[in-house]
DNA sequence: CGGCAACTTGAAGGAAATCAACGTTAGTGG
DNA sequence: CCACTAACGTTGATTTCCTTCAAGTTGCCG
């Protein structure tokens, strides 16, 4: 359940250099009212499925509860780019006008709790700690998006992939798992979208990694990090 | 004066895959209340003269009044990422927690307005319509966040310049002025670093619209845009 | 076992970075 | 007003990294 008294998550830390996954809010949920009604309609999405569309009327906030969503979007030249992975506890449209501005597509098995947009809005308009978490929440978001920005402009491959396999790692850690243990609910193709990379450039990265004795790759979706620190070393750039 | 009438901009349009460039909102303020504050200590600052620095305490809250701001991050390798330029009208920091994300640099001769953030808070707790307006404002700036980040993921060097220059002559439009004729208040270094590109990149990728008559460089600060489909074609990719 | 999709690996090509030199502009002081 | 200087900008030659194109390989599911 939602509890009150769930504060942003403090990890969330603009100043390092990495990280540009979303680790956001569980429990933004202002007491029961949320959890009341968002229990009574939860969504199932299978793998592939699309949760909405740009363009489409964003009229629900939604709460991942399980599995992973990739947000996208599909350029005029029929480039494909990822802006976003939600996990678990993530937040998705909450600070988005009348409609999406790209699309959210499933990895895996995902559901996801609907929380309608008035509901959002009677909140703000009657709770202003509500109004400023939102707001704290936009600009973490922000923030994260600007890391990632930072980490397309200026880094190498190699760099990308590193901050990448890091900020997993670093979810790991936070979510109790073992941060050394990193699975992967996407593909090549997903990953080199948001990284801005090719498929090739992907894949040859893992391999020199694993060459390097950095990571392991014993199934094509689990990385074993071997050396962290050599790992967080190459995400320097 | 600040109106309390005055809307978000509305051209902000997520949906057009161009124009990363910050073009907010203009009357932020709260009625007169933000004005008689902000009135009394209006600040000035010279060229290449820092507003604040990453990691500086957020206290306040600047409305650019005259002059153009560089967002800039400063990377451990010696890079530097500028995130955004900041023109009249524009906000800085409304959105940001504790501390500044990212350092802020004046151009040219800049004149702001400085907003405390208690009040700020103070209107978030008592006016939800100025929580909302700023949230908006919030995802407006992570959308113009994304569409700048989409474009470094993705496009070439001379989409990126195409794309830059047509955000400038947007707002130009907007602002009342000439759209094909675009002051460059920013150096070459700022505009590489904008982009993800050298100098040399900026400067060859110039050369090269110039050739293609597709603009004019009658000073190297000002950018003559003779051929706007063509370039509006270039920044699709 | 077959078939297909995802992934890996290799070779060749290209776009931008790097290295290096030259030109241009603005600002300073004689 | 001109000479000098330093910062900024342009251009060329070379190198590097990533993409593209083209096979293979792996692994999953019927």
């Amino acid at each position: 359940m939602l509890a009150m008294t769930a504060t942003l998550d403090p990890h969330v830390d603009p100043q390092r250099n990495v990280f540009p996954l979303p680790v956001k809010a569980r429990g933004v949920g202002d007491d029961i009212v949320i959890d009341q009604f968002s229990q009574s309609m939860p969504s199932v999405y299978a793998p592939r499925e699309d949760l909405f569309l740009e363009g489409d009327d964003a009229s629900h906030l939604l709460e991942v509860t399980d599995g992973v969503v990739c947000a996208y979007r599909l350029l005029p030249d029929g480039h494909r780019h990822v802006v976003s992975f939600y996990f678990p506890g993530d937040l998705i449209g909450y600070c988005c006008a009348g409609t999406h501005t790209f699309s959210a597509q499933a990895l895996n098995k995902v559901r996801v709790r609907r929380i309608p947009r008035p509901l959002i809005n009677h909140l703000i308009e009657t709770r202003p700690s509500f109004a400023r978490r939102l707001l704290k929440l936009a600009s973490d978001e922000l923030a994260m998006t600007r890391e990632h920005m930072l980490c397309l402009a200026a880094k190498s491959a190699e760099a990308r992939m590193a901050v990448f396999l890091l900020a997993l790692s670093r979810r790991n850690r936070e979510t109790g798992g073992d941060p050394n243990r990193v699975e992967l609910p996407m593909t090549r193709v997903d990953i080199g979208d948001y990284l801005g990379l090719t498929i090739e450039t992907v894949s040859r990265t893992f391999s020199k990694l694993k060459r390097g004795g950095i990571i392991a790759l014993p199934r094509t979706t689990t990385v074993l990090i071997k050396d962290p620190e050599e790992l967080h070393y190459l995400a320097q750039g």
